[in-house]
DNA sequence: CCGTCGATGCGCACACTGTACGCAGCGCGG
DNA sequence: CCGCGCTGCGTACAGTGTGCGCATCGACGG
């Protein structure tokens, strides 16, 4: 403390080292990392940034983390930490599915990155998060009672997979125009009516869609669409249930 | 001809200039690109690489791209034409969403590297043949009688979206282990299972699963699974049909 | 026939990426 | 006390997208 208040300007005189940071260790780094890219998207996590962020060299890295890839993989898993699936003795079995696909969904949106890494290397990882959310879900499923309770997750987790990333997606785009939903929609839609010239019915849906984003937040518009897509699907499965 | 045969070590005696190839255009650029990013997929490709392709520097391509995000754009759409749509007044309306929802899929499974570039960029482009499929989807649904057309189409494409990208992230995943899709499961499924320690449930699926896929083709499972979770969505759809 | 001009291709250069390698310092066991 | 393994870092290499200015070409007006 004394050197740091009295700073003289001479190597020798420096307090024999600092080891504040609490060191480099995979996890602060995979924390970090997923800072960054929830903050900035994908394209911009390099690891020589990742380092600086850290303290750390960019190469320092690699003693923790055999590669960036490896990297991803764990920060995939780490945000599969933040699904949560509700116990298998749930008594209404729809509310359960749609309280674990809205956790689904709320988690690609909070980490809008989630979806370029899920379709360049899809479901093939094997952290534990992963497990444990594939785990309980394949609990609930079977409690439900389908006949074939695979089959009726690997109907609905397309589904979530497919709308969850399609609207990250969007939002990354959001995102790099620096605008508002909103607005962005409002200098979009122009543009497709216009090219969507010879198809009446995609021009008229684009008009309208324009006037009803100006009204309805659309946030809220995004979370209708998702439930009605997902209420369609529960009635769907319904039908197979034995009564 | 004659300077060919007679190779004269100089500068001076060679032939004027020859134009053999029909030069570089936009067209042909997407279509070779496309050619190599099915081949050896997205992280493959380059402009140099690119370039080298058409007998040509890296650099002039961007006389006919502006940038490499706009030739992937322009890739997708080109790959967007694939997909066919049936004509609106289609005699059994499950019959023509199944047809088209297949050709999607067959779309993306030919060409893996969508599935990338729709997670990071969504469906916000507007390219004539994304806007054609648009269009014709819209017309479909509209006359198929549903009360909220665009809410049945915003069902049914992200699941289409959901499992193709899935299955596709997929295959580059085995592509690039290099062995065959059957033998790729072998090898990983003992590791899920130990990865699926403690997991009761989810370990016996990977076990039945590893079992039926070295009896029946993957291919053809995957194919059954895609047809089932349709069939699910559209019983769900009927219901929402006006009788 | 010549001069000019716009379009096209290309070499160079810059900033940046992931990561292999070998060295320097630390804390700990013998 | 010595040595050793673990950790961090500096350097370096191959490769990326792309801006810039020059060379070359076909076509066209005089």
């Amino acid at each position: 403390m004394a050197a740091k208040t009295n700073p003289i300007p001479s190597v020798w005189a420096r307090e024999p080292r600092e080891r504040e940071q609490p060191a480099l260790s995979r996890a602060a780094i995979v924390r970090e990392a997923i800072v960054m890219l929830d903050a900035d998207g994908i394209e911009a996590l390099s690891m020589r940034k990742l380092g600086a962020r850290l303290n750390a060299g960019a190469t320092s890295l690699y003693r923790h983390v055999a590669t960036k890839d490896e990297l991803m993989e764990l920060a995939v898993d780490e945000a599969f930490g933040e699904i949560t699936v509700p116990p298998a003795d749930s008594p209404d079995w729809r509310i359960a599915v749609t309280e674990c696909a809205q956790s689904f969904r709320a988690t690609a949106l909070r980490h809008p990155w989630l979806a370029s890494v899920l379709g360049q290397a899809g479901l093939a990882y094997l952290g534990p998060n992963l497990m444990a959310v594939s785990g309980r879900l394949a609990e609930l499923f079977t409690a439900i009672g389908f006949p074939d309770p695979n089959r009726a997750l690997e109907t609905v987790l397309p589904y979530v997979i497919g709308m969850s990333t399609t609207e990250a997606a969007w939002l990354t785009a959001v995102a790099r125009s620096g605008e508002t939903e909103a607005s962005f929609i409002a200098r979009l839609m122009p543009a497709a009516q216009e090219a969507a010239a010879g198809h009446e019915l995609l021009a008229d849906a684009y008009a309208t869609a324009a006037e009803t984003h100006t009204a309805v937040d659309p946030a809220q518009l995004r979370e209708a669409k998702f439930n009605y897509g997902l209420e369609v699907i529960l009635d769907g499965l319904a039908l197979r249930l034995p009564r």
